[in-house]
DNA sequence: CCTGCATTATTCATATATGAATAAAATATT
DNA sequence: AATATTTTATTCATATATGAATAATGCAGG
């Protein structure tokens, strides 16, 4: 669902950028899904396995929950799922009995090699599509998003 | 979870690029869940809400669904939430007896105002933020993603 | 009029996300 | 050493999203 900034009728031209900002965005992640899912995977699930093979060893839960920015709760069902797809494994932590591990698996670590590579393909094809874009005004443009962030938790 | 471009070790840069783009949306809806929120709404509740004031009377499920670019079982769970709060109640059809119309309530229309008041307050800060952005230029970065709309359903 | 097809919303299974409550284990404090 | 606190993962409830299967209704063609 599109769910931001549904047209209330603004017209300024600020507000349409931000609309404009927010569906690129959009697109870029469908497309990103979409490449993952030629090897069976998702966003999610890839952004784990890249963690654990870049890592080059297993990882606590609580570990992947931060390099993922996302809470705990979440990597357990994420594990869950990859370790009935086969793609990683539960591991006990022999230092400390109340970590979880997680390791990717030989076929799990297959799996994250095609999914970069179909990953690299599509940056691939949107490095070419923005060849003649003034890089550095984009920057410029985006970091103005950036500022004010928020109230801290 | 930051799903998106999980840092494979790309250094073009036109990578990153996306990530900065992706990230930047991500912000921006943060802070627009945020707005909401302080009213008690959430992205797509405004967004439903929106849509049925917008249009000044009651809407089918399918309408709606439409309007919103999502399935309809999303919808009929989405007006069971918003039945549940009082802000919306679903009407019968005259017309076609399978349609179930939904009509925003009073409270609903007030809540709808109270978070376009919030919106609108974050679109102005926002708009303040980019001052002096070329919009143009940005415009014109943005719209070389939008290219290839993938294959078709 | 009936029969088959299309359309409607719902239910169900699933994936992803959050946060609260819980259980188990480690650590700190008395 | 016993108790209290912190840290860990899991479970549960909930929100959001999708898509398949289902049920009810409408409609077209015979």
């Amino acid at each position: 669902m599109n769910k931001i900034f549904p047209n209330i009728g603004s017209e300024r031209e600020t507000d349409r950028l931000m609309f404009s900002l927010v569906h690129a965005a959009h697109e870029l992640e469908r497309r990103y899904e979409e490449a993952l899912s030629i090897e069976g995977l998702t966003g999610p699930k890839f952004a784990a396995l890249s963690k654990l093979v870049q890592a080059g060893h297993s990882l606590g839960l609580g570990e992947l929950a931060d390099e993922l920015t996302c809470v705990r709760s979440n990597i357990t069902q994420l594990v869950d799922r990859l370790e009935a797809d086969g793609l990683v494994v539960r591991a006990v932590d022999h230092a400390d009995r109340r970590t979880v591990r997680a390791a990717v698996t030989e076929i799990g670590m297959q799996r994250q090699i095609a999914g970069a590579k179909q990953v690299e393909k599509l940056l691939d094809a949107l490095s070419k599509a923005c060849s003649g874009v003034d890089l550095e005004a984009f920057e410029r443009a985006l970091s103005c998003l950036q500022v004010e962030q928020g109230v801290d938790r």
